[in-house]
DNA sequence: ATATGTTTTATACGATTGTTTAAAACAAGC
DNA sequence: GCTTGTTTTAAACAATCGTATAAAACATAT
């Protein structure tokens, strides 16, 4: 697992490639089902038809293939999220817009994504997880890049929404709204625990169930700047 | 990593042993910084000042190492969450008991043992973190081991808080809340980044203001069974 | 057909992994 | 002092890891 010094001097555009979409391909596949330590880059050759060496050639190091494993997961996803929020703006240019719709935006793509989606960014949940628990540089890197933008966005948008909140609390509720939407799209992949505990009352299988409960949940915790028991 | 069958016929107590002790105390404590997969049992006995032997000796393969170190990460804090909330309840025995006390009984504890706990509590979000990340038989088991009956004492004082509030609801908070909690206290060992994103607004270094904004998003989230837009 | 540049392959290297074995060190009872 | 049972140790095992090397296969252009 340690770089030497060297360990890819060269690198190809790796887009352009088919077997190296192969392998990339095969790649978020595996890292989401087991693990970025788990997942060697013999399993990732073999499941993509390629010969190991052929992964070093492409994308040189294993930290630059998980680098690239996770853009490739949270980019498409995110042109999503930008995209329904984009639409949630247009729709009143100047006049105001409902905080519904702004937690809708981030919500609803993500949760079809990762039920019902056909490309990478279905391993959202998972990929992003392994990502939060590895804690290293090079993996905060890909993660900033990642996120930094959106969050602005969306925040901004949310102090659109609600301009007599002030910017802290709402910086803190996005973090909170990520927290819950990823906890919960987490269930399905732990045998459907809140199910099982709930006795079957919450189907976590059920994405317009999930939606609804997770909009309604977070807009009700941002729409009251205080409670007063 | 595969254990060939036997691999531990032979574990003692684990408990009345110095160094059986300080093998488990290295072992969360070197988990919680790096992950299950990264840190070795050479890693681990170097720390505690052992032999790697003795730790198949005290525990047996690493699996059940790992058990052991999320069990004891784990278990003194949810004593603490039920000790809390048995004092929520105790307060007045026959009557109402309030919500923001019931969701502070689970949040104060936890938050506090992250960010100034003594015990191995304080690992609580980067152990629990990794276990919801791996995905394994053997760690789901001792994941609900650990928290199936504290979600439902805990969902249950929700539900004589809030009688009105039907139970499949509260099951979804009571994950939802869960997933917010874990997400923030987890942002310390992404170097703040919330603080960063937010400008220094989210002083996510500060338990006392974590605590606040965590407990008035999800009571506001759990108070109104629907939300009139 | 020959030469050139790119992609894929088989093979090997050194390092590290979890675990086992058997001997050494230690403690307690008599 | 010897014996018995427990704990600790050094050493080795087989397996797997990420990565590098250099030759083979392939494609393209002349």
């Amino acid at each position: 697992m340690k770089p030497l010094i060297a360990a890819s001097e060269r690198t190809r555009e790796a887009a352009d490639s088919r077997t190296a979409a192969r392998i990339l391909d095969s790649a978020f596949e595996l890292f989401a089902a087991r693990g970025f330590d788990a997942v060697s880059v013999r399993d990732i050759a073999e499941h993509a038809g390629a010969n190991p060496a052929a992964i070093s050639y492409y994308f040189g190091a294993k930290e630059q293939l998980i680098q690239q494993a996770i853009r490739s997961v949270i980019a498409p996803l995110n042109a999503l999220r930008l995209a329904a929020l984009g639409d949630v703006l247009a729709r009143n240019p100047e006049g105001p817009i409902a905080i519904d719709d702004v937690v809708r935006a981030m919500i609803e793509p993500t949760v079809r994504a990762c039920f019902t989606g056909t490309g990478p960014e279905r391993y959202y949940a998972r990929i992003w997880m392994l990502s939060l628990s590895l804690r290293q540089p090079y993996i905060d890197e890909v993660m900033n890049e990642q996120t930094d933008e959106l969050l602005q966005r969306f925040v901004a948008a949310m102090s659109k929404a609600l301009p007599d909140r002030n910017l802290a609390g709402l910086y803190w509720e996005y973090d909170f709204m990520i927290g819950a939407m990823l906890h919960i799209l987490l269930d399905p992949s732990r045998n459907h625990r809140l199910r099982r505990v709930s006795g079957g009352l919450c189907d976590t299988s059920n994405p317009d169930e999930v939606i609804s409960e997770l909009v309604n949940f977070v807009v009700r915790g941002m729409l009251l700047a205080r409670h007063v028991p």
